[in-house]
RNA sequence: GUGACCAUAGCUCAACUGGUCAGAGCACCAGACUGUGGCUCUGGGGGUUGCGGGUUCGACUCCCGCUGGUCACCCCA
């Protein structure tokens, strides 16, 4: 390649058309079980006021560190490409007003997101997610529900195994006494931590449990666990929505460790994990955010949701399913001039087919009829309507079925209508 | 932000330890009864071996720099 030409960017990608069979299969799952549970399309804007991610992401989490793409205005506005989906939709949620009308919604929402990280298999600058916010009720149903329409879409889109891993961090009651208690006792044993956590200590203690360092985990190892520290509230919420996947048979893993990167969350937390994406096998990360509303400026506003990674679960598809395929299908029918004056009356058949329902094409290049019909064995085409002077002067198409061989002839007038009966398989 | 590995035709790769190779398969194009695909056969186009230096009689092969890519850590979907 040479040096002038254009590049796409690092951790950007192409998706082209012999990519999307696995893209579309997901998509169309998941829509369809959006509507199956009751949840409205919401489509936000890509960019937003930097200070809705710095509020509601959290001013100290990576991502808004040191990820977000931001540019100024020049008009003294700081705007950010959206590093994730949950804050907007919040914002459209309260910008409408809709907390004093109808408080309770639930939106479901896809599109690009964008982090400035160092790119990596199943990780992108520009990477997709699809997920759903419901707002306004605390009820531990919806916690199952989420987690149900996540797994539901899963298994439409075809994909074989994954596994749910469970925990409850707690609220803004009960989580400070818990973190005091890590704290305290993990200055005492500061000397045996990771650089990274030991900064943790501070910033945000709760992460230190989640850290992959062998000598880190040793000593979380003999931390207690959050279980342990739940307020009453909590505990009874966290029951509850155990004893509600169990009762719809969701297999899932309580893991005391599982904690979430972004400052929002509460209570549940949750992640769908794939078997053979390696170190890096979150496919969709969810929970309660109940204080995000009010951060927000908001009013007292409980919220559960999930975003599943697009590009990761395409992966996880990958490896269920096989590599991704085409997403359509060849055209049924094929045409092929035999002589170039007859080009022009191919494209009026051509037209007259695609008016009729048939998916049809021909060649633009000038080729030989010979690479004619190669070309349409090649994209697959179930039939050739072959066409040249003798059939022009006789009103006929020649009809040549590509499995069989067999060919036939029937009036231009009636072409349209017969490649629609072939489809449909009539007699 | 840290680290490792890689870079030859459109794709996947080969070229003994630097010494007639710049090659193979696939793909593509064209022929094999000048109105017809698949299979087979034949032929063809296509690379200044990522870029720039250096060592050497000689570099795809060794050294340095740059660029690009991949993967892992970090973090997260």
């Amino acid at each position: 390649m040479s040096d002038e030409q254009a590049r796409s960017l690092p951790g950007t990608e192409d998706r082209m058309p012999d990519q999307w069979g696995h893209w579309r299969a997901l998509h169309e799952a998941a829509v369809r079980q959006f509507e199956l549970y009751g949840y409205g399309e919401l489509q936000t804007p890509i960019i937003e006021e930097t200070r809705l991610f710095v509020k509601g992401t959290g001013e100290s989490t990576e991502i808004v560190e040191k990820q977000m793409y931001c540019l100024d205005t020049g008009e003294g506005q700081s705007i950010a490409l959206r590093p994730e989906g949950t804050p907007p939709a919040v914002r459209a949620y309260l910008e409408r007003n809709l907390h004093k009308q109808h408080p309770f919604q639930k939106f479901w929402y896809a599109g690009p997101m964008f982090r400035r990280e160092r790119p990596q298999k199943g990780r992108l600058r520009q990477f997709h997610q699809i997920g759903v916010e419901a707002i306004g009720s605390v009820s531990p149903l919806l916690d199952a529900e989420t987690l149900l329409l996540a797994t539901d879409i899963y298994r439409e889109a075809g994909l074989k195994q994954w596994r749910v891993c469970l925990n409850s961090i707690g609220c803004e009651r009960c989580r400070p006494g818990y973190r005091e208690e890590l704290r305290r006792r993990l200055s005492t044993r500061r000397e045996e931590l990771c650089e990274d956590c030991r900064r943790r200590l501070k910033r945000n203690v709760l992460r230190v449990l989640d850290c992959k360092m062998e000598d880190c985990r040793a000593v979380v190892a003999e931390l207690p666990e959050v279980s342990d520290y739940l307020c009453n509230e909590c505990r009874e919420h966290h029951g509850a929505v155990k004893r509600v996947l169990t009762e719809h048979d969701v297999q899932y893993e309580e893991d005391s460790r599982l904690v979430r990167g972004l400052d929002y969350y509460t209570r549940t937390v949750y992640e769908i994990k794939h078997p053979a994406l390696g170190a890096r096998d979150t496919i969709c990360g969810g929970g309660r955010y109940d204080g995000l509303v009010e951060e927000l400026g908001g009013p007292p506003t409980p919220c559960v949701g999930f975003a599943m990674g697009v590009e990761a679960s395409l992966l996880a598809m990958e490896a269920d399913l096989g590599p991704a395929t085409d997403s359509g299908g060849p055209p049924a029918v094929f045409i092929v001039s035999f002589e170039e004056a007859a080009r022009e009356r191919c494209f009026d058949l051509l037209e007259a087919l695609r008016a009729a329902g048939v998916p049809a094409d021909m060649d633009f290049e000038g080729r030989s009829a010979k690479a004619q019909m190669r070309l349409a064995n090649r994209v697959g085409s179930a039939y050739c309507f072959l066409i040249g002077e003798r059939e022009l002067s006789a009103g006929q198409v020649l009809i040549r079925q590509m499995a069989g061989g067999e060919q036939w002839t029937v009036p231009w007038q009636e072409a349209p209508r017969e490649a629609a009966r072939l489809l449909r398989g009539d007699p």
